[in-house]
DNA sequence: AAAGCCGTTTTCACGATATGAAAAATGCAA
DNA sequence: TTGCATTTTTCATATCGTGAAAACGGCTTT
């Protein structure tokens, strides 16, 4: 299997000679990197594989597949477990992934207001970016309580069923919501999820008057979330903000008091940025 | 009934044709993969490389370096900042680290290093979290020797009274501080107790300096106990790990010593947590 | 504006090296 | 034991990764 294409729009403004983006077959990847990291992926999605079955699934020969995995084990970056006899992502996969977070302070800057928001509220804390049309959540900060929503981070979640996703979506403009939304089905997760796009439009709007998103059992039965959006200093909505937690104690009552909370954190965290 | 007396920490050997790791030059390795992983871990370190850069210090040509990044860029595991003309750790591999946490526990991932402490030190190896404004054991490693130290897992104890305890709170702001100790009376358990809140607050100044926390009998008279802190990705005191024995045997002047090894394994662990 | 500089991307020819088949070496089951 | 499954190594082959250098544009300088 191929990796994915490359995003059509936002064409690259390199300094130097142009890419051709013409040549669909993307002459200057390497194909053993492309199919080494195929196995890594792979090995990533379905934990604990052994060794034959990786390479019947990834389809090639478990000499190479072998020799893969040992040099990648060689830098930690995945792991053989003795007793299992498997194999597993490795502890230097998490540090390296980690440092994705670090480009932006918005995660650090997020820490404490996250901090605060939980104990405010005494749900679940999470904050979300979009990256590639999906919400990835990339960090959160647990309630104490012993039912409790989680979402590990790492996670990824289409748009349209996560609170963080609807806030995002509420502040594009059309030709990016028509983008963003482009190719996409509105799966449904559960009876509640929205699945019709005049709906998801009306919703959005909705979400953009009141300043906050609900999601209420779209993504998993049993889970509602209030989230908002966190501007950065080009106004840009750049992330979003969301409390989580189980209907018991998430009422639909309680949602215009748990809004409070989560658009003062989302307000904090976006002066902190500039916005 | 069959009695396994194996020794404990012993890997079983794998299925098939054994390693040759006589082999110092690890023969099987794929030496491009191996350059490409290499480039792929020096951008993590060193965040908005050029290209040209990242080709000068990972000592490889412009050409290859430029082909590692489409090919990684293919699959997002790092991205292009058009921008800044520069390039940064992708999303994906974010993804695919943040799945190595699933795996396995705190505990689980703790037990290896605490194995390791325990036979370094000689003495019974802690790990403690707080939960709730008080210290809770969750897993140990127990000495050989017949006098030895014993908190059954799920133990609870004061923050004040215990090295894990101090190790923890010396890493909390004043706000922390100040909630997590609210409302405490700082009980005495020994004579050697801490009952004054300045003088706690001088110790904790202390173990922040030096890095560890000596708790000298003040939860049981004959015990002391060597803590640090133990710290995961966003670099908060996420758990205590420590080292407790009897006083006939853990002496003033071994301290110096014994933190030595506590720091290290602690440092051990929060690395594999991405701390 | 034109020319020069600099960093990026592509072309191309060469040979290093990744590859798969098969063999070797082990554990496990019967 | 023998047989089967699985992992690791060997080896011959040609694929494919590699570096030098050229091509290309943006940016800066005159």
């Amino acid at each position: 299997m191929v990796s994915q294409d490359n995003p059509p729009s936002e064409p690259r403004r390199a300094r130097g000679r142009p890419r051709d983006w013409s040549d669909k077959t993307a002459q200057n990847t390497i194909k053993s990197l492309d199919r080494a990291m195929e196995v890594f992926e792979f090995l990533s999605e379905h934990q604990g594989k052994a060794l034959t079955t990786l390479a019947t699934e990834t389809d090639q020969s478990p000499a190479t597949v072998y020799r893969i995995l040992v040099t990648l084990e060689g830098r930690g970056l995945v792991e053989f477990d003795a007793v299992e006899q498997l194999w597993h992502i490795g502890p230097r996969a998490f540090v390296i992934g980690a440092r994705f977070l670090r480009r932006t302070s918005l995660v650090e800057r997020a820490r404490p207001v996250m901090r605060r928001l939980m104990e405010q509220t005494g749900e679940t804390a999470n904050l979300g970016i979009e990256r590639g049309g999906q919400v990835l959540f990339v960090s959160q900060v647990e309630t104490e309580a012993t039912i409790r929503a989680f979402f590990p981070p790492g996670t990824l979640s289409p748009m349209h069923a996560s609170g963080i996703g609807k806030a995002l979506l509420a502040e594009m403009d059309d030709a990016r919501l028509q983008r963003a939304l482009a190719g996409k089905t509105l799966t449904a997760f559960t009876p509640h999820s929205i699945t019709d796009l005049n709906a998801l439009r009306a919703d959005l709007a909705q979400v953009r008057a009141r300043g906050y998103a609900v999601d209420a059992e779209e993504r998993n039965i049993g889970m509602r979330c209030i989230a908002a959006p966190v501007f950065d200093i080009h106004q840009e909505a750049v992330a979003g903000i969301s409390v989580s937690g189980p209907t018991s104690r998430v009422g639909l009552e309680d949602i215009e008091r748990l809004s409070v909370a989560v658009r003062a954190a989302a307000a904090d965290l976006s002066a902190t940025l500039g916005g």
